[in-house]
DNA sequence: ACCCATATACTCGGCGCCGGATATACGGGA
DNA sequence: TCCCGTATATCCGGCGCCGAGTATATGGGT
């Protein structure tokens, strides 16, 4: 069966091992180093069921099971020529087209008029300044990355993050003041259900 | 153990349950009749799954298994009090705590670096229009909604994705200007990189 | 020389999720 | 009356993911 494309994970391998050969445990330390743990979720389990799925799907090779001094044995993974077209392609593919995941907020939002409108107001405001939170520590991280002389490019999906965070504190912004007000389409009902 | 919340198809089934008792495959009925599929992933065997496990955990209780006509049996669920605190914590948690995702695009765009510019440049477009068209897509159906005089209320996170998808497009139109012009950080070496 | 905290490197059992398979009933056309 | 497509309602085998557990090596403090 073909190799499907579930797991980000694999992609994240796919991409460290088209610059030099690594051990899974390699992986997972140059993942965290590069903060790229704050954009692919990263989990030992996982991570060694991605790699045996590549593997089996030759999209990688186990190059050498070596040992340095004592150590328990590690085994070595190099990309094939199959695995740089996946990656490209893979790549291209999460790019160009927009997927569905089901962002759990839009669940809990979707039913907030099952909280009376006190209790509603209260946790949006919450979220917003747990939003207003992340964004400055966003800032703040950008910051140092652009004083380490590092380019945008490095930091893109950052500034793509900051972008969607900056809308949605707008949007919550809006809901808290309209429902503060009783401007929100549907207020008196909603009010009436809750007395 | 206790009961963990993981699926928010569970949260529907405790919304729905809410109104009325119903059986699994009713419950699924209405999530369809409500377009509640679009915010909340169902799939009948994750349905039964989720059920049993709130069933488990004493938050539903079978009511009776009844049998219409000739069908086959079907089990009709209600929902206990300990359920409904559990719907309205959830609930609240989910609107206050914003939780990472780890959304797929962050994933790709931390990686276009990846990609020759030009193939980069192609990609973003596509994603760009297809945004373009979930939009319209978007404005449509809250003009069907709103003409057929449902409240603002109930389709709040529609209004929510519109946001969200605004302010995506805005920065992927801005990305591919600041690639097509070289005027993105570090283009100089990612072109360069690409020879 | 000894001890223990930390780093290294991987393993494994369990569980939730998925989607295709199953089985029966109903309704409309030939 | 027969047939078959669709609706009703659920089941289940398999697989990917998770995170806690295991085992050894290193290094710094006393």
């Amino acid at each position: 069966m073909a190799f499907k494309r579930t797991n980000p994970l694999a992609l994240a391998v796919l991409a460290l091992l088209s610059e030099r050969p690594m051990h899974p445990y390699e992986m997972a330390q140059t993942m965290r180093e590069r903060h790229q743990e704050e954009v692919i979720k990263l989990n030992y389990g996982s991570l060694y069921t991605v790699v045996e799925s590549l593997h089996k799907h030759e999209l990688i090779t186990a190059s050498a099971t070596q040992r340095a001094g004592n150590r328990p044995e590690r085994t070595v993974y190099a990309v094939t020529d199959t695995g740089t077209a996946e990656l490209h392609d893979w790549l291209r593919e999460l790019i160009a087209v927009p997927a569905r995941e089901y962002p759990r907020f839009e669940a809990g939002i979707s039913m907030v008029g099952l909280l009376p409108p006190p209790d509603a107001l209260a946790v949006v405001e919450q979220r917003c300044t747990a939003v207003d939170e992340q964004l400055t520590a966003l800032a703040v991280l950008l910051e140092r990355l652009a004083g380490m002389g590092l380019p945008q490019l490095a930091w893109i999906e950052l500034d793509y993050r900051m972008a969607m965070l900056r809308a949605e504190r707008a949007w919550l912004t809006w809901f808290a003041t309209a429902t503060r007000e009783g401007t929100v389409g549907g207020y008196d009902h909603w009010e009436e259900h809750h007395r």
